[in-house]
RNA sequence: GGCGCGGUAGCUCAGAAGGUUAGAGCGCAGGAUUCAUAACCCUGAGGUCGGGGGUUCAAUUCCCCCCUGCGCCA
């Protein structure tokens, strides 16, 4: 069975600070980690449950140029967001932390410091591309040039997208910075290498041996591969200007690269929460000077993460020295959605925070669906129909209908009192319910020890079956007239298989699980993981909701799966250069609008302006000034005695000190530029469009 | 381009030290039932296991090549 640990400590990957939560995040790192954490809880298992946001590094620096603000600003924003979504999801950390406050600084400078000390690192000076005007070191994706190879002008700096070559900036012809769109130039540059090669015996000892059969296939297969090509001296420094100082006299404007960064926010995470609730951070982290008293690492991750967490990672605290390794890796595959990628660039996501808003009360339901489709071993994909299905067909109608049919029968016929069962050693189908129901709790057990939590979530809606079974196999509505006793047995053990079904769902749905104790009033949350070999978690006589009660989980309609898609559709739309539908409107809306085919009489560029033409133009009505930012589009005399449509009813606007009486309407093409629209038949002046 | 992990029923996924009828859930069809959110329960149909070649008495499972999805490449 199980090894036994002294205690967990339990890291999920940190997110970048520079974008919101999307459900991939979620199914990928903190989903299955969070199910993990309440697995050992249950259990009644030390367990420390870290995380917090990657708040450094080019892409946030990059990104404040852009938008015009500082780093600081941006990571704010977002692990707030963040943090607080993960708050409302129910997401069970012990703390979430980020790495620009102070004691993350401090923590990876003082390892920093060790390795340096201990003679670890080389110094090595090279020769690397800097962008004058942005005064600043470039990596390599941020240079642009042709490549030597294939001739491709838009090859980047490590690589060719057209013919795939694997390249170095300073391969390329013609580099240019994509920063400032000038050529970089040559500087030389110092910097500390880690020689992870002189760890090659010791990692294929650690992880090619120590680890095989026992990590997931994909990752150790790309952790064998990394280490049979061998690996190479990896600098843990770089020319940057957002991140940790590095802690040496003669390293002015240079930081710690994110191998020595962002992991090490696991470890000052850790000494945050010690320091706020006073305890000792190192049993988390140090080897103890008794083995079995040692913390069991566990890093869960997406499979982007593999290698730094399995190999850099462990071999910079493994050169520190003292410290633990993890001692398993369980990352996952990717989450795609409706048949694309997840892109947060391209908005192609569902926001976790966006979802909380729009299903409120309704965090199990993700929950369930995200570890029914977690990508344990391949990408898998969320769809918002199998959303739907999924709730409607498996929550509502297995697990919520079971309970909902034994609460109902005991109010009915016990007054929502826990009857007194006859003798249930001699009863055959209780027997065979619980031995059941032990079967799938030891595999849902076996499943969640091995990271498989599909499995594992799948075993526990079987309890729910087993009792549906039950109940159907009993009849107790039919056995009420002729044997009382027999239905008082049947709802006993189905209140039993109730309570059974609460404690589970503590580790996959835990607002259901309160809301199942809260039915069967247990409270003060008494049960745990050991109890479920118990077959008398209620005791008779004890009162449980009587009446009509409240369902755990209602059908999810097809309107809000379509408003989804709809939001995914417009999108696509967007993405692809069309603008997405504007929100509906009545045809009141649209009867409020006049619109005249109108002719144009007169045309002239309004003076001192680049933009704007002054027309005068004939209604039908009557003849009126119209000014229009067309001028960029069209020449004034091609428009003179051109039919268009007029909205004549716009509130006029002065515009350059000229009274503007309403609008030309033109065609806006997907380029922004403007196409002029007219009736293909001569047209009465004053005929309205509608 | 190199390396890694995948490509199994309509959908989401298991499995396979090579060997009698390839599994589960959902969906679908039929039956049974009415305590329950027209729910539950039972039964069934559905797959030449990405394509091609090879090894073998026997391959979906091993080997090679190809196609395809994803990831990593200091």
């Amino acid at each position: 069975m199980s090894e036994t640990y002294k205690r967990y400590t339990i890291t999920a990957a940190l997110p970048y600070a520079n974008g919101p939560l999307h459900i991939g995040h979620i199914a990928g790192a903190y989903l299955p980690s969070d199910t993990y954490v309440r697995y050992l809880r249950l259990r009644q298992r030390e367990v420390l449950y870290v995380c917090g946001s990657d708040e450094h590094g080019a892409a946030i620096t990059l990104r404040a140029k852009k938008e015009g603000t500082t780093p600081k600003a941006i990571v704010d924003k977002y692990h707030t967001l963040i943090k607080s979504t993960f708050e409302r999801f129910g997401i069970s950390f012990d703390i979430y932390h980020r790495t620009s406050e102070p004691i993350h600084h401090q923590t990876s400078q003082d390892i920093f410091k060790v390795l340096y000390e201990k003679g670890e690192f080389e110094e090595k000076e090279t020769e690397q591309y800097y962008d004058q005007t942005y005064k600043q070191f470039l990596a390599d994706r941020y240079i642009t040039g042709t490549c030597p190879k294939c001739g491709y002008e838009g090859a980047y700096g490590d690589q060719c997208e057209n013919c795939g070559t694997s390249l170095s900036p300073t391969d390329l012809i013609n580099p240019i910075s994509t920063l400032s769109g000038e050529p970089p130039v040559l500087r030389r540059t110092r910097h500390w290498y880690l020689p992870l090669d002189k760890y090659q015996p010791w990692l294929e000892k650690w992880l090619l041996e120590g680890k095989k059969g026992k990590w997931k296939n994909n990752v150790y297969g790309q952790c064998s591969a990394w280490l049979k090509a061998g690996l190479q001296p990896r600098s843990m420094t770089r020319d940057l200007d957002w991140g940790v100082d590095v802690p040496l006299p003669d390293a002015k404007g240079k930081k710690l690269y994110v191998w020595l960064d962002a992991p090490i926010g696991y470890i000052s995470a850790t000494k945050q929460w010690a320091l706020d609730h006073g305890k000792d951070w190192e049993l988390y982290w140090k080897t103890q000077p008794n083995p079995a008293d040692n913390s069991r690492l566990i890093h869960f991750i997406g499979k982007d993460n593999i290698v730094f967490h399995c190999i850099i990672f462990p071999t910079i605290l493994h050169a520190h020295g003292g410290f633990l390794l993890p001692d398993d890796v369980p990352a996952n595959e990717f989450l795609n959605l409706e048949g694309d990628k997840i892109s947060t660039s391209r908005n192609w996501a569902v926001w976790l925070h966006e979802y909380l808003d729009d299903f409120p009360n309704r965090r199990d339901e993700l929950r369930y669906t995200l570890t029914a489709i977690a990508p344990e071993t391949k990408d898998s994909e969320f769809t918002w129909k199998d959303f739907q299905a999924r709730n409607n067909n498996e929550l509502v109608k297995i697990l919520g209908n079971f309970v909902n049919r034994v609460v109902v029968l005991t109010s009915k016929y016990t007054e929502g009192v826990v009857p007194q069962p006859a003798k249930l050693a001699t009863n055959h189908a209780a027997i065979n319910a619980f031995a059941q129901i032990r079967t799938h709790i030891h595999q849902i057990e076996e499943s969640l020890e091995n990271f498989r939590f599909r499995e594992a979530q799948a075993e526990f809606m079987n309890i729910a079956r087993v009792g549906n079974g039950y109940l159907t196999e009993q009849e107790p509505w039919k056995s009420w007239k002729t044997e009382p006793e027999a239905t008082k047995t049947t709802l006993y053990v189905g209140l039993q298989i109730i309570a059974m079904l609460g404690v589970v769902a503590k580790i996959f749905l835990p607002d259901t699980a309160n809301k199942i104790f809260g039915l069967l009033q247990l409270d003060g949350d008494p049960l745990k993981w050991d109890d479920l070999g118990r077959e008398d978690l209620l005791q008779p006589g004890h009162q449980i909701f009587k009446g009509k009660a409240p369902l755990l989980f209602t059908n999810i309609e097809d309107a809000e799966i379509e408003q989804q898609l709809a939001k995914l559709e417009a999108t696509k739309q967007q993405n692809a250069g069309v603008e997405p539908p504007k929100p509906e409107i009545t045809f009141e809306d649209f009867g409020k609008m006049d619109i005249r085919i109108g002719t144009i009489l007169e045309a002239a560029r309004v003076p001192k302006t680049e933009k704007l033409l002054q027309f005068k133009v004939d209604t039908g009505l009557d003849q009126r000034t119209i000014i229009s930012g067309v001028a960029e589009y069209f020449e004034p005399e091609e428009l003179v005695g051109k039919q268009v449509p007029v909205l004549i009813n716009l509130k006029p606007r002065k515009i350059r000190g000229v009274l503007s009486q309403g609008m030309i309407l033109f065609a806006e093409d997907q380029d922004g530029r403007l196409k002029l629209i007219s009736p293909t038949v001569q047209t009465g002046a004053g005929a309205a469009v509608n």
